[in-house]
DNA sequence: GTAGACATGTAACCAGTTACATGATTTC
DNA sequence: GAAATCATGTAACTGGTTACATGTCTAC
């Protein structure tokens, strides 16, 4: 999982380990947690499989992550420190291993974001596939879609029994829990079926969301 | 986790393992996936810590869920071949261990109910707390709803934060999913909100939800 | 006599966590 | 020279998972 998120970033732009988990921390919602003990592992075990390269750091192949102009005396006062020093190596710390993508590491991608992982966690995972649809050949995201809402609607049904025999017994917390509960997942359900829509009506996926409201 | 789950389930009545595995699969909702290869070491965790304490079922101690007496037990061999797995009828299969909580486990428990974890995976874990909820005290009930709330809310904001900065280079689906988990995160914090009015204008915390349409 | 529910348990594994160790570089 | 930030990495642990092993009892 943590493979497929790593693999889904480098593909867009090669990184090195800290820069790697920061996007992880504050891009993708299921990896906020993410930390360096399973980062560097992580990045070991796919640069063993041949799914990508690391090159020690040169500055001169950086590819700079798009700084914003903020305008701001500090910023620009950095950058011009940071292009005078960078002579052999570029900003800050230790030797960076700048991580890239292979052929090998492609073909993975594709197959972990394909694979029907059943594992129970799936609600991250589906997050995190999604996230990354957009290098899915049609069929298989709306196949995803479709497994995802087929799922939920399984859920919703055995909550509804399991709770039907015993509604008097629950207490109000958990009452009002299992209420919530149902309704959100009706609310996902209702979501995946616009986006399912979309999807078949649309071979290009453009505007994905008609609702934009709030 | 699994280790409240069955605290919980056990101050409420004393049950053998593979009942409180069905237990947990279709009354709580985050141990849907709870199997025995974790309930079983669990159960033996507790013990050993002394929360709660196996007896080899015994029939008469048996609180009976409803099965249909086959009657056939009778005479003496019958007796006989019973003593050996239990005094008298043991529905079906191998000698259970019912498990009972001790004062111990108590006090367990209600420490595990009310320890903040600050997990990543606190999600579930609030789920479980607020299906216990009531047995917490009320100021520490509230805490939990309080705590629960500033989290969510904490999120919400990192979430618009991170995504303020690179909205336009989101595509559709992210787009979407970014959009509808702020929905879901609102819909959460605003129900919160509901449960902290009624644990806060009422002793009583009867009838905790109003709204109560489909 | 065998299929299926009941019942308990172990072993190997997995994906992550925290805490720690190390070290370069910048900034005050 | 202390503190902060950047950067990589290891070790021990956690809380589960699946698959397997074993066994009893009921019903067909």
């Amino acid at each position: 999982m943590l493979e497929l998120a790593i693999l889904g970033l480098l593909k867009e732009q090669e990184l090195h380990g800290y820069e790697l988990k920061k996007r992880l921390s504050d891009t993708l919602g299921p990896f906020s947690g993410a930390s360096f003990g399973s980062l560097y592992p992580a990045l070991r075990r796919l640069e063993t499989a041949g799914a990508i390269v690391a090159t020690e750091a040169a500055a001169t192949e950086r590819p700079v992550p798009a700084i914003p102009m903020t305008g701001s005396l500090g910023g620009e006062l950095a950058a011009f420190r940071a292009r005078k020093r960078t002579a052999t190596r570029a900003t800050g710390g230790r030797t960076r291993k700048v991580y890239r993508i292979t052929e090998t590491g492609e073909r993975l991608f594709e197959e972990l974001l394909a694979t029907e992982s059943q594992t129970s966690d799936d609600d991250r995972t589906f997050q995190l596939k999604l996230a990354f649809a957009r290098h899915l050949p049609p069929d298989a995201r709306l196949g995803l879609l479709e497994r995802r809402r087929a799922h939920l609607v399984e859920r919703l049904a055995q909550a509804r029994a399991s709770v039907r025999s015993r509604w008097d017994r629950l207490d109000n917390y958990t009452r009002s829990l299992v209420e919530h509960s149902r309704e959100s997942t009706e609310r996902d359900i209702s979501w995946l079926d616009r986006l399912i829509e979309n999807e078949k009506s649309s071979g290009a996926p453009e505007h994905v969301q008609k609702e934009s409201s709030v």
